[in-house]
DNA sequence: AATTCAGGTTAGTGCGCATTAACCGAATTG
DNA sequence: CAATTCGGTTAATGCGCACTAACCTGAATT
């Protein structure tokens, strides 16, 4: 349910998890910080899956986070940062897992599969995450947005020097449609997901979408 | 450009397209509305696809199609009906379509090659108000977005019943799973686009999605 | 033990923006 | 050719909400 990682952006480069600010020591403090950072986030990716980023008032994040109002503000420059802070964490979480799956693949066709399995499991895992990254990245200031695309793109390109190597010769264009299609198909599920409950984990959904993805990777 | 249909829901319930208010009779008037009307649901579609409904003002949406503001509320009786007018316009397209395409098939083989078909071409053609559907329909009032998503289901409903023609023996749940995952395959074109831009209709696009929605439905 | 500081709290404050009011001129109508 | 209706205009109005101010308290630091 909650954002692996999501660390860094609040302010404006956190030294490491958990840490007091000024001195690196780990108070008590500084661990109620974090959990509330970690709340707030994981509020944020409900809430904002829920009724959208501008549908969700400051007042309303804090509540869910058991805090109310301003309070946002002392973890968060912004709401936009709130934002920013989850799509740019789950960016990276994405991108890094996907690097580890290749690395610990033989070979090609392992790693497309391992991607295939990866990304199946977290699209069926964090449904509010996939559903706030489709719709409300362009809330963002430009700057901001910038950063998640990066991590975005480096993500696909993951994706299409695997199938370069399981497709040989196909155009880098066309590979990359593909890699987008695939996405689609495989970030589908959130959408029939009924507003916010967790998808029961029936295990028929995640192979049928690995073989539909696999298939339609492999198509031609 | 321009989606094709998207008549009624403006006023309560337009008596037939092109038609003055009380008379029916078609006046130089009547025709100068229709056309304002259709020019704002165009505007509109571009710009809540380029930066969302809520980032969006009725100033915007009255410039863009050559009046200035409030004059929008002649017609439309709020900025949600305008979203409200222009999903159900596409969705009802849609669903018609997807009719179309089955009736005039001989075989169900046919009639899903015939489906894909139809929703890729939609899709590289609409890439705007697809974006807009799958981003903003959860801004409308629950009462406007509920005949949009009867319009969804209903079209859902068209594929369902040809894939169980064409997979006899699967379950609903599962058709459903694969109905939405083809729509989200071929839908992902649209982010790829960059930002408004017309797609140039690059035939191995359309003929790559179409084989891998092909692929990927047929898995297994 | 005295001091600092960080995270909360409750009141503003100000702006953006949807919607409404009041008014106009030209097409439609009888 | 009056009377009317309609689509447009510009000027309020009002609300929701992100953000700021001022203040409080108790943990961390010395």
């Amino acid at each position: 349910m909650s954002p692996s990682s999501a660390t860094g952006a609040g302010s404006p480069a956190g030294p490491g998890p958990v840490a007091s600010a000024d001195t690196g020591r780990v108070t008590g403090r500084s661990l109620a910080k974090a959990s509330r950072r970690a709340a707030l986030l994981s509020a944020a990716a409900k809430l904002f899956a829920e009724r959208g980023f501008n549908g969700v008032s400051i007042e309303d994040l804090g509540s869910a986070a058991g805090v109310s109002g301003p309070a946002v503000y002392r973890h968060f420059s912004s709401k936009h940062a709130v934002l920013s802070a989850l799509l740019t964490g789950v960016s990276q979480d994405l991108l890094d897992g996907g690097q580890a799956v290749v690395e610990n693949s033989p070979g090609p066709e392992e790693a497309l599969r391992g991607l295939i399995e990866f990304q199946v499991d977290f699209a069926l895992r964090n449904p509010d995450v996939i559903r706030v990254h489709d719709r409300d990245l362009d809330s963002l200031p430009p700057e901001d947005s910038q950063a998640v695309r990066a991590l975005q793109r480096a993500y696909v390109e993951v994706w299409v020097a695997v199938l370069s190597r399981v497709l040989p010769g196909q155009e880098p264009a066309r590979l990359r449609v593909r890699a987008h299609a695939a996405f689609g198909l495989i970030n589908s599920t959130p959408h029939i997901t009924h507003r916010g409950k967790p998808v029961r984990d029936k295990i028929w959904r995640r192979n049928l979408l690995e073989q539909m993805a696999w298939a339609a990777l492999k198509a031609e």
